[in-house]
DNA sequence: AGTCGCTTGTGAACGTAGGCACAAAGTCGC
DNA sequence: GCGACTTTGTGCCTACGTTCACAAGCGACT
């Protein structure tokens, strides 16, 4: 299977996974791993595991398994992290701080180029070895640190404000956690994260079980 | 078409986004609404948030659209946040602040219940009106506030303990943001958010797009 | 009251994703 | 070297989700 088949956008959500399940199962000192063993660390079905793979060729020794170290590089190479990715944050409050502080983007091939906001009180300020900037300064990072994925933690009213500054200075995907929908050319991509939405899912279930519960009673 | 169709899961999750629309778009003052209108607003297609909406019942207006404030009620009944829903959050580092003080979720229709930590040396610390309490008060608060939802904020090695001591207390649906898989028994939900994985996803589309733009050259 | 224009609600077609089940291909023991 | 056993890679089928396109329904205007 060549490189060159288009790997499916769910597929690509739990390759993420498994690298970071096989960066601990690595860490743990095993050298290969089975597609049912994996799948069962991963939460998964293990043929749709085997599937999603095959998406990136076909690796595995028939008997025995995957071993581990190659399946992390070719699943690195395939995700482009295999150097570290340079992102900017935009955004210093509650949720900018802990997405500053996190140490999992740095483990997980990602480093913060720098850090912005809009409130002249924030600028200057330093988090976790990094001094926040003014917006002024954001197109001159993104340039010089050549960051492709810039992230909005802004309060909703600023956010498509600053994603159109973060398109502007070059980047291209953008993960928003900022509570509105953003519009942007075709050739950028977002993702977004709402809280509250996880939580009205969530809420959602709830609902339909006390409602299940009630036809029973 | 009656509430006891089943709603397809991808549907939820944007019905939330149409509830968080209606609202800024009923603070702005508008009654009705149609659904092209509505659905450029929300970034979908028109014709999906029809199919969408008529899962709830049929109770727009041909040549009209749909009156605003019905929607949200619709859509609140059927998320099950009409009114406030009780959370409790576990984990209070980093990212655990940042949720906690978070004013989205309370104007979304959650209320969090308790902040809890394993850590000695958190417990007691004010955050938001809240004070941080010891993992063994969690039981009686989840029994005591009718808690459903817990929200795991730990590290990942703590999560999985986490989890089941949630579970063990009642909670029956978990947002989990630690980077770990959780395995619970078939009655519990868990939507887990990774913002590692968020970025990656990222990452693979800009890998793809240098790969097609060597290509051209 | 009748007609016209607009918008909803939905059937039907299409595309994507998931899961089973099995042949192909390898290892290990003898 | 050979046979038994294990595990991969994948063809096929089913289920789900999306999009198109249009008939049915409602209000407004005359």
């Amino acid at each position: 299977m060549s490189e060159g088949r288009a790997i499916p956008e769910a597929t690509v959500a739990r390759l993420a996974v498994y690298l970071r399940v096989l960066g601990s199962l690595s860490d743990g000192g095993l050298s290969t791993i089975s597609s049912e063993a994996l799948a069962n660390a991963a939460g998964v079905n293990s043929a749709k595991l085997r599937k999603d793979l095959s998406y990136l060729g076909s690796f595995g020794t028939r008997g025995v398994g995957y071993v581990v170290q190659v399946l992390r590089e070719q699943i690195s190479t395939c995700l482009g992290v295999t150097e570290h990715r340079s992102v900017v944050l935009v955004g210093v409050g509650n949720l900018g701080h802990a997405l500053a502080g996190y140490a999992g983007f740095g483990s997980r091939g990602f480093r913060i180029a720098g850090l912005f906001d809009a409130d002249p009180r924030r600028i200057g300020e330093g988090i976790s070895g990094l001094t926040v900037q003014g917006m002024d300064e954001l197109a001159a990072v993104v340039a010089q640190e050549a960051v492709s994925i810039g992230v909005i933690a802004t309060p909703a009213d600023a956010a498509q404000e600053v994603c159109d500054r973060l398109v502007a200075a070059g980047v291209t995907s953008i993960l928003n956690f900022a509570p509105a929908v953003l519009s942007v050319s075709d050739n950028v991509d977002v993702r977004k994260v709402d809280l509250a939405v996880e939580l009205q899912i969530l809420s959602f279930h709830e609902q339909r079980k006390a409602a299940g519960l009630k036809a029973v009673l």
